[in-house]
DNA sequence: AATTATTTTTAGGTTTGTCTAAATTTTATT
DNA sequence: AATAAAATTTAGACAAACCTAAAAATAATT
């Protein structure tokens, strides 16, 4: 079976709007997606016809085996294609989401696993996400959020909460990526804020909304 | 400006056809682009609309300076693309084509460019043909068709005629390819067909019709 | 439980890019 | 120069993917 590019993106923003619940509506997938309720309808009831999902009107929608099957293996393509641009194209990682958004849709399976092999099948993205294999299994990584660590505790950035430039833009400047060592100094009461340490820098303060948005391992 | 992947592949394939033959005639670019005649006549009116070309109902079509550029811009994408799958992927030169035909609709400037200087701004593709820079310009190689030679003189191989599987297939299967080296030994008039031979290897035989597609340098 | 608000779907329309069949224009032939 | 043949365009339709406005269904509120 072949698929349209707009058919790729929808099973893409189901299967990620599914992770954190697993009925998915259609105003959701209208926001996610940018565009009007009434369209998202329409594409329902097509992908639907292709027996990519359960859908029943009103109720919202799911994907099935094919259908989440799909979205894998267009999420391998993005995040191998991210690891491309950042390792060997020298990109930021901020800059690289949008460029992977189109070369995702590019249809050779060949082509995807030889770029696997010549990046040596790296297991996460440049933002700490988990590349699936062919088969679309991959490693599931116990993180969790920095704003749950407690005072003095060492942490690993393993990975940030979304790519939007906004956020990726903010931890550039606090020198915060992938991999940074860190420690929480303090919790601030009052506004949920934290005061965190990194090697051989200041201290400095990270908001709720911040912390929340990054992932660790502690270490 | 924007253009949609259809309108970028009739730039492409005119652009192609004008270089045997400046005025390109609606049946040509039909059959190049495996659609009818009746959709290319529409489509050369929205290409004339969007100011790319020269249409004269009729009388043909010819690209004007923005679709010339743009022409180039696509081809220098497909060039430095089918490069980077043979150099770093490792495929063979007759399965590239039509990936590349893919890869050359993503937008990214900054990713060509990054993609010419991590590749090291190979100026020829792997089938020989020139990849032009970010302004346009490419190398002209002054080659001569292979049935053009004189017995006993000296060639190396600098390109081909097309990039059909059949006729890559069938130069795999002859040994020849980019960069060989060759001789004429024999010319036989009764078919025009040549015997030739490559270093360490018997005599072999090749058709008018396929002396026809290789081009080839005096060495 | 009835009414209001929200969500979702339906109906009808648009653009892009294609098609077939018919009409028109150009080219070739007698 | 008139007619036949070939090439091209026009007219009208269709599918994909979107839209707006209106209708219908579900959820929330009094």
């Amino acid at each position: 079976m072949n698929f349209t590019i707009a058919e790729e993106n929808y099973i893409k923003a189901i299967w990620h709007l599914q992770q954190s619940d697993s009925n998915v509506t259609t105003n959701e997938l209208a926001a996610e997606l940018q565009t009007k309720p009434a369209s998202v309808t329409d594409m329902l009831k097509r992908l639907k016809e292709k027996k990519l999902l359960h859908y029943l009107p009103y109720y919202g929608v799911k994907l099935n085996a094919d259908g989440k099957k799909l979205a894998l293996a267009v999420i391998r393509k993005h995040r191998l294609w991210e690891f491309f641009l950042v390792e060997k194209l020298k990109f930021n990682w901020d800059e690289v989401h949008s460029i992977a958004e189109e070369l995702e849709h590019v249809s050779s399976i060949e082509l995807i696993q030889r770029l696997d092999d010549f990046l040596g099948n790296p297991r996460f993205d440049p933002h700490g996400d988990p590349i699936p294999d062919q088969t679309g299994k991959m490693e599931i990584i116990h993180q969790i959020s920095l704003n749950q660590l407690k005072e003095n505790q060492q942490a690993v950035v393993t990975g940030v909460g979304d790519q939007s430039s906004n956020l990726l833009d903010l931890l550039n400047k606090k020198n915060i990526s992938i991999g940074t060592k860190l420690e929480i100094k303090q919790r601030n009461a009052f506004d949920a804020s934290i005061e965190i340490k990194l090697r051989n820098q200041p201290l400095i303060t990270l908001s709720e909304q911040l912390a929340k948005k990054i992932f660790v391992k502690i270490s």
